[in-house]
DNA sequence: TTAAATACCATACATTTGTATGGTAAACAT
DNA sequence: ATGTTTACCATACAAATGTATGGTATTTAA
């Protein structure tokens, strides 16, 4: 039975899940004392001992970065959900993260995207329902028809993309929902990025 | 314009991608060498340098397994699908990868859990549908309701389990399928695993 | 009160890791 | 014919990495 972590043993323990979700790969001892000020890794050493002991990360000896995490089932690391996205009509968007998601380990996230909780039904018929988690790069250029995530005075769209000649379309696929059609000049838009993907986790559903 | 890999450098790549996929970070040069049988790690260490020239991977100077993919377009890297899976109908599944979806970055697959592509509208109340890749993880007990990955007769389904007293039973969210119920002791049957999310990429959707 | 755990420090050491340099041989292009 | 790329080898080295050992001070538990 795992003991409980002290305050900074979870800080750390944080501070690993982010690195892994962030850099891709587990950080290495000096990585950790740097991050945390710690003018030695012996610090560190002695931390992950702990946390090790209680059960909740697995050190591979000798290997470098081969600190494994060993949470609760393995599959799941937390993520911020930066804000809910409207595909209907517009939502607020929130400036911290709303909430948190379990995205399975499978779930790397690239260092620029980020996620975002859809509400509303105006996608349903692209497949993307309320309370599904979009994956959204932000560094891409959109094509035509792609589905993408947009500000609208303070409000965040998930809608298709098509660009004419001085305005910007949003359309739902969801016929209930009138296309959005936005002069480019227009200030109060700012297209947020790409939607690459849909996540859903099936936990919720479990009876 | 990154020109065209050898064979070799592809072999490379593609154990890079592996790796990270597999372990969750890049190897080192080392672990490359003696993956391939090279006698020292100079031998990779000029193959990742023409790997890096034709643009297919960044080294992170002085990192430790510092080598970044840099895939076309640095969000997906191609994962096996294991077989498809009838959300209807069963449908053979297949020994070995049927296909190769690019799941994003943000996809670090665990080691025991695989992708799995659903074909079929059974599952369509779920809001599963056809081209979906599930993704199933072996080690987790059902519980009643959840959504399992399923053997039967050598061929797989995705269906909502339920456990009664002497029999298994596995339904469609869609009443036009009917349930399968199955005598536990029926010798053909094998749970596969829970299906814990779905992944759907949107890059098909592009007009 | 005594022991154990926590939270740091410092130093030391064998390996690992990335990198640099140089060599050999074959394939290919000009 | 000559140069370039490819595909290996070997050796060397500084820096990074995991680890071991020992010390100090504070907090917590028995």
């Amino acid at each position: 039975m795992p003991r409980e972590l002290t305050e900074i043993q979870k800080k750390i323990l944080e501070f690993l899940i982010n690195h892994k979700a962030d850099r891709g790969m587990p950080p290495t001892l000096a990585e950790i004392a740097k991050h945390f000020g710690y003018r030695n890794r012996a610090t560190v050493q002695q931390h992950l001992g702990a946390i090790e002991k209680k059960g909740f990360i697995k050190k591979n000896p000798k290997l470098s970065r081969g600190i494994e995490l060993t949470l609760e089932d393995k599959f799941f690391i937390p993520r911020p959900v930066l804000g809910e996205v409207a595909a209907g009509n517009p939502l607020t968007i929130y400036p911290d993260a709303v909430d948190t998601i379990d995205l399975p380990t499978i779930a790397h996230m690239p260092k620029d995207s980020f996620l975002l909780k859809v509400k509303g039904d105006s996608l349903k018929d692209a497949y993307i329902f309320s309370g599904d988690i979009v994956i959204v790069n932000p560094n891409l250029e959109p094509k035509n028809g792609q589905i993408v995530a947009a500000i609208l005075d303070d409000a965040a769209v998930v809608k298709r993309f098509y660009k004419k000649k001085n305005e910007i379309e949003l359309v739902s696929e969801n016929p209930e929902y009138k296309p959005i059609v936005i002069d480019k000049k227009y200030p109060s838009f700012k297209l947020v990025g790409i939607v690459v993907g849909v996540y859903r986790s099936m936990e919720k559903k479990a009876g």
